[in-house]
DNA sequence: GTGTTTATCGTCAAGCAGACGACTATGATC
DNA sequence: GATCATAGTCGTCTGCTTGACGATAAACAC
């Protein structure tokens, strides 16, 4: 259909960024509360406008740096530095989804490594690290008794597609180590895929599998004992980003 | 960031499609030559405007039903009727990408039979099904001899990106079914893997891999022999949509 | 009938995954 | 310092899946 430049129906362009980290042995989301209607009050997935002369890809990269401090990788390359993964996740455009206005957000998907420094945002009220479990069950109680009300908008729903890709794409990619530091170990790395996949895995399978398969893990030479027990070999991801073959989950 | 609804940047919102079949042992895409500018006259993928109370898949659907007659599926839904499969690609949003005003593009991924009446919009000159190969080379010629001239805006790379999920996509899921009509052959739908992925496979332990997983494949009774050679079993898609074990693309 | 084409069944070896035993090297505890 | 708990690393065995390929079956063309 020939289309006509002038007469369009106005949008808003939105980002929205689907943070996540491993922390304490489970998959944990950054989520900022609301201080303004609609939805005041209520937790949500950070995000904002996409301004007028900025690509999609850099407006999430300057939303993730706003409320993390960390710095977005080029999805396409191997997860070297200390910068998080970051990659668009998908679009949500229903109409009523802002009761506002018509709001299209492109949400986008960062995986990072446990913050040393976990400053979200700065005001440590008004954003935080919550296990997604927590944030996706709804009329649930949260940790401290809180009752937890549904993220605000759809973006339960967005996370809920945000951890399903992060779970699939850990199956054949190398992406896990984005959320180990630059160097870890082999066990670092497992409790990474239990806690994403929420699963228990054989340490000795594990272990095969992730040194067996070319180019996933490059020794560096030095060892840590920081989890306790027999001194562990530190790693670094190797320049692989497909494994193959996968490391598929286990059935049910 | 707290943002203010009021004032926020304009953006046109559009979806294009990069519907994708198999005719003749090729993967082909829908192409519309543009009548205006910009990009006048070259080809470009199907798309238009999103509606201003009309959700992202609708507007897919219905440029899809514009375009083709096809009416789409719901992504999670088995591929049963004569439908195709409809699904969100990703979203376009450099600055630049349009020359005359700021639009994102929502880019669809549709995978449809080979129509028995094809009929792209009507206008066989505005409109055709094309080998990717040709529209994908940059500079070379057609098989016409005409010169192929790019895509249309990043139309190219959306298409590359269309071809590339469904390549993958078929690894691991039953949706090369949705290539295939309601009744169909185990060699029909191997044809189907070899023109998407552009390999030979082997028929033998193909027809094993695809007869023994449960759920991919019912057969129906009936037998055919439009291929020539010997009868061979129709079956209709069956409820599986996952395939575990994945069927893995052959390596190099 | 003979040849050609396609479908379908079977066989065999290589590779990989899950289950699990065994040994090693550290810190914690008595 | 002996013992224990913890975590890491190396092997073994078994069953399943895959890739390569032989063999047979059922249609059509001549």
């Amino acid at each position: 259909m020939p289309y006509d430049p002038s007469a369009f129906p106005p949008f808003a362009v939105t980002v929205d960024l689907v943070v996540l980290t491993v922390r304490r042995h489970a998959l944990c989301a950054l989520a900022v509360r609301r201080g303004e209607p609609p939805f005041q009050g209520r937790w949500a997935l950070p995000g904002g406008f996409v301004r007028a002369d900025e690509d999609l890809a850099q407006a999430a990269a300057r939303e993730l740096t706003e409320e993390t401090g960390l710095c977005a990788h080029d999805p396409n390359a191997p997860v070297q530095d200390n910068g998080a993964h970051l990659e668009q996740l998908a679009t949500y455009g229903d109409p009523k989804r802002d009761p506002r206005m018509r709001v299209v957000s492109v949400a986008h998907l960062a995986l990072a490594p446990d913050l040393p420094a976990p400053r979200p945002g700065g005001d440590a009220n008004s954003a935080r690290w919550a296990p997604v479990e927590e944030l996706l069950q709804q009329g649930g109680y949260g940790r401290d008794g809180e009752q937890a009300a549904p993220l605000a908008f759809d973006h339960a729903q967005i996370l809920a597609d945000g951890v399903e890709r992060a779970r699939s794409k850990i199956e054949y990619s190398s992406l896990a180590t984005a959320f180990c530091p630059a160097e870890f170990t082999v066990g670092e790395l497992r409790r990474v895929y239990e806690a994403v996949w929420g699963v228990a895995l054989d340490p000795r399978n594990f272990h095969r599998k992730v040194t067996g398969t070319p180019g996933f893990l490059v020794p560096t030479g030095g060892t840590t004992t920081r989890q306790g027990g027999r001194p562990a070999q530190l790693f670094r991801a190797g320049g692989a980003t497909l494994l193959n073959p996968p490391m598929l989950r286990p059935e049910v």
